[in-house]
DNA sequence: GGCTTATGCGCAG
DNA sequence: TGCGCCTAAGCCA
């Protein structure tokens, strides 16, 4: 489920009941083996750029990545369950457990490991200190198209598939634009435009994306514009929304309204 | 119950 | 460009 909204989330849950306590870490499916060098450690700060969370334990940082697969499942108990499927990693806090399956990445960095990655990150619109001019400067420079710009998580942190879509119909933008061919008033708009609509789903954990529907009673079938609507009818224009692939992934556009 | 699909990304070639 | 990852929800029967 990750766009950068939900990595946030999962973040902040991680602040509120794993901060500044001892945690122990295991790996009940055993791939995760050095689950013992950061089990019984305090988990001294949490942080999450784009779709990447990094859990700053005392002898290590454990950087995680849903990848496509990946699931977290949080819960309190008063008897421990057992981890039911592969869990790759337990979390467990005074009552609080959280389960990990199926990452794509779940593995402990050194500090000089972790601003190696950390500086391949481009900013990330929910980074109150991010600095948008980055993310200007890459898309201008780039003749990639803005579709898929988007996506690289080097020129901007946390946008998936769905944002993505949503973020350049609300632009009026088509996706095969190259980036250089972009104003700088567009590029900031989309930046200005992510900055405003990701906080959302940080609060109400769905992407929400729609003017007049920005709340979290939105039904599911009216929360998007463009995603997941091929063929049915633009709700501005009434032409039909089409889909093709780009770079492997479904891309969704008005083929009037993005021009 | 089975089959399809997915909000991602790294890597081989 | 295509594969591998290998979970879980959604959809159909």
């Amino acid at each position: 489920m990750p766009e950068g909204h939900t990595v946030h989330r999962t973040a902040n849950h991680f602040r509120k009941t794993f901060a500044a306590q001892t945690v122990e870490v295991t790996s009940p499916q055993g791939r995760f083996t050095d689950a013992a060098v950061i089990s019984g450690t305090k988990l001294l700060k949490t942080r999450a750029i784009g779709k990447q969370l990094f859990l700053h334990f005392e002898p290590a940082v454990l950087r995680i990545h849903l990848g496509i697969y990946g699931k977290w499942q949080f819960s309190q108990f008063e008897e421990l369950p057992e981890p039911r499927g592969l869990v790759r990693a337990r979390f467990i806090a005074g009552n609080h457990l959280a389960d990990l399956r199926g990452p794509t990445a779940c593995e402990l960095l050194d500090s000089e490991q972790l601003k190696l990655i950390q500086a391949k990150l481009g900013p990330d619109p929910l980074d109150p200190m991010a600095d948008a001019e980055k993310f200007i400067a890459k898309v201008s420079r780039s003749r990639v198209t803005i579709g898929q710009l988007l996506m690289d998580q080097s020129v901007i942190s946390g946008i998936g598939n769905v944002y993505r879509a949503e973020l350049l119909f609300r632009a009026g933008i088509n996706p095969h634009t190259p980036g250089s061919s972009l104003t700088r008033e567009q590029v900031l708009g989309l930046w200005l435009d992510a900055v405003a609509l990701m906080p959302l789903g940080v609060k109400t954990g769905l992407m929400l994306t729609r003017e007049g529907h920005l709340k979290a009673k939105t039904k599911k079938a009216d929360r998007y514009y463009v995603y997941k609507r091929e063929g049915l009818p633009c709700r501005e224009c009434e032409v039909n929304i089409a889909i093709e692939l780009m770079a492997t992934r479904k891309l969704y556009h008005c083929p009037s309204c993005q021009k």
